[in-house]
DNA sequence: ATGAAAGCGCTAACAC
DNA sequence: GTGTTAGCGCTTTCAT
């Protein structure tokens, strides 16, 4: 690896003049100095080495992104197709706009916070943030942030976030069920905050406005992991007589129930109705083709670069919370009942 | 953000002192001095700068991954749950060691050659790369590589690389196949080369093995793409009659071909019998459940890193070509013919 | 149009 | 036990 220095003393110049090619500018260097310089650029394949660049410059090119994994949830965060996409489309982007992406995955948040500091990130991605860890992380972290999926209960403002009409998607989904005819309608989650609350909100709006009335028991329990899933799937089983559609309130989820009752004998539609929420490809594979509400996971990670990269170079953000909108797929595994309850 | 300089500078003691009990090299250095700096490395909440570090000792605690991009492939690399699930475990494994992760997918092998030397990075770990481009990275990487998934039809003795019995992974299936019966047996994939050549060829052994001839129109092509998909599996349904069982070389593919196949009038599998390749999850999500052939991914991820980490830290290593082994798993989606041919 | 030099924060060889 | 100092490769201000 050659560097300006050596560059510089091999045609008898100075560092700046090198730096100055180099960096195009240009203005104030003669044709032939250009010429020499770029010739040994070429041939000995200079390339800037970063760390010093960054140290000078006190900047990195380097976007984080980071998310808490629960390690009983996620034995390996990227396993998810959502979050897969989602940082695939991240990579992308970033690449294409000069940066480069470092990931941080971690349960404990001080150590995402060390993390930015050690390497000087020049902005960071959280995804999935809840409410304490975001006030935590603006508070200890001055650098742009743009958090996924967050949901803030207190001053919006400060706050930049890319998240979706979650509410509104719980509310046209179960909407939709209650048109197909259904009236005992579980909500199938494994924990109510952040987005699935958000979801399940919905869900409780449109039963309010069909005078349906919600109880405790409606709301479906999942464990994560494996021995989780299984004995859960079992009690869900058991409590589901009475019940003619599940809300799941991901994909991934809904693909589990669906086969864990076909297996225990259930047809479904036929038996019972199902739908999910996020529309991955999986969804679409299955058959019965999965019922659910879709949204653009490469969009979100699109804007989340967009809005980061726009901070990073100071510019003023308009619009600091994003809402995409959400759209209810009916594919085949709801069943329309005779509106004859 | 608080620097050594200023620590000392605070304390009235030198860089050194407060470097040697950062580094914990404790020895030399007196307890009261020791506690001082403790103190004030606390209270200022002391994060190296990496940067600093690495461009000093001309290192980086990164190590890159890499991979090809065919952007006619793929519009977003990680959305496979195999790469998701690889990735994921490398973070795991190399934030548990101390390294960071950074990903970088292109379609260009040298702006990822570029990138190794721009950012210093102290290993290399690439996914999938053919022939042609190891030779190049070879060439001209001299920084620590790992390869995963590659095969070398030259000199082996060079790389490292960890794999999986892709041969026999295909030859079992098929062999698996052929025992309930089958005798025309179709293979899908939409390549040739690296793993799903060997998973190619050991279906051709298997057959050979059991006296069926091979024809080139058993070889179903699918051509990658929204578009591309929906024209190839077209064709693969034109020219179904005759066989009775697909071997596709992914579980990617199988559950594309099941679902398609069955969406026009096809049971699985009493009409046509469907195995794949990886066990992913939602070969055992899908229903019939898919036989395929089991790999274990995370597992992959793991030597990888372990491999890495010794060659950044110049120990030997003893086994440069690791092979991980396969293991057919029978579930729902093939038929037992009887044997009367 | 070109150059000299200080400094970014950390490391490590060497001195006392 | 503690301190001095010269780099690492690049940027940038200020001279010329």
């Amino acid at each position: 690896m050659i560097t300006i220095k050596e560059i510089a003393d091999m045609l008898g110049i100075s560092t700046t003049t090198v730096n100055n090619v180099i960096h195009g500018k240009t203005g104030q260097v003669s044709k032939k100095t250009i010429e020499k310089v770029q010739k040994v650029i070429e041939e000995y394949e200079y390339v800037p080495n970063m760390n010093a660049r960054n140290l000078a410059q006190n900047k990195s090119k380097i976007i984080g992104f980071a998310m808490k994994a629960r390690s009983d949830k996620y034995e390996n965060a990227l396993k998810d197709t959502y979050t897969g996409e989602l940082v695939g489309a991240i990579e992308k982007c970033l690449r294409i706009s000069g940066y480069f992406l470092m990931i941080y995955i971690s349960e404990d948040l001080n150590q995402i916070i060390n993390y930015v500091s050690t390497w000087n990130v020049d902005g960071l991605i959280l995804l999935g943030m809840a409410g304490d860890d975001c006030i935590l992380l603006k508070r200890k972290v001055n650098k742009p942030m743009v958090f996924i999926d967050s949901y803030f209960y207190e001053d919006v403002m400060e706050y930049v976030n890319v998240g979706l009409k979650d509410m509104q998607g719980g509310y046209e989904m179960t909407k939709y069920l209650l048109e197909c005819g259904h009236r005992k309608i579980g909500f199938v989650a494994d924990n109510c905050l952040g987005v699935d609350r958000e979801r399940f909100m919905g869900y409780k709006q449109a039963l309010t406005e069909y005078q349906v009335t919600y109880k405790d028991e409606d709301f479906f329990w999942l464990t994560p992991g494996e021995k989780g899933m299984e004995d859960s799937l079992k009690e869900l089983f058991k409590h589901l007589p009475g019940y003619t559609a599940l809300f799941c309130a991901s994909d991934y989820y809904a693909i589990y129930v669906m086969n864990y009752l076909r297996d225990h004998g259930k047809r479904i539609p036929d038996d019972i109705s199902i739908t999910g929420f996020d529309d991955n490809v999986y969804s679409q594979i299955i058959r019965p083709a999965l019922t659910t509400v879709h949204q653009e996971v490469s969009q979100k990670g699109e804007i989340a670069v967009e809005k980061i990269l726009k901070l990073v170079n100071g510019e003023e953000i308009k619009e600091r919370i994003i809402i995409l909108p959400v759209k209810v797929i009916a594919r085949q595994s709801v069943k329309k009942l005779t509106k004859t309850l």
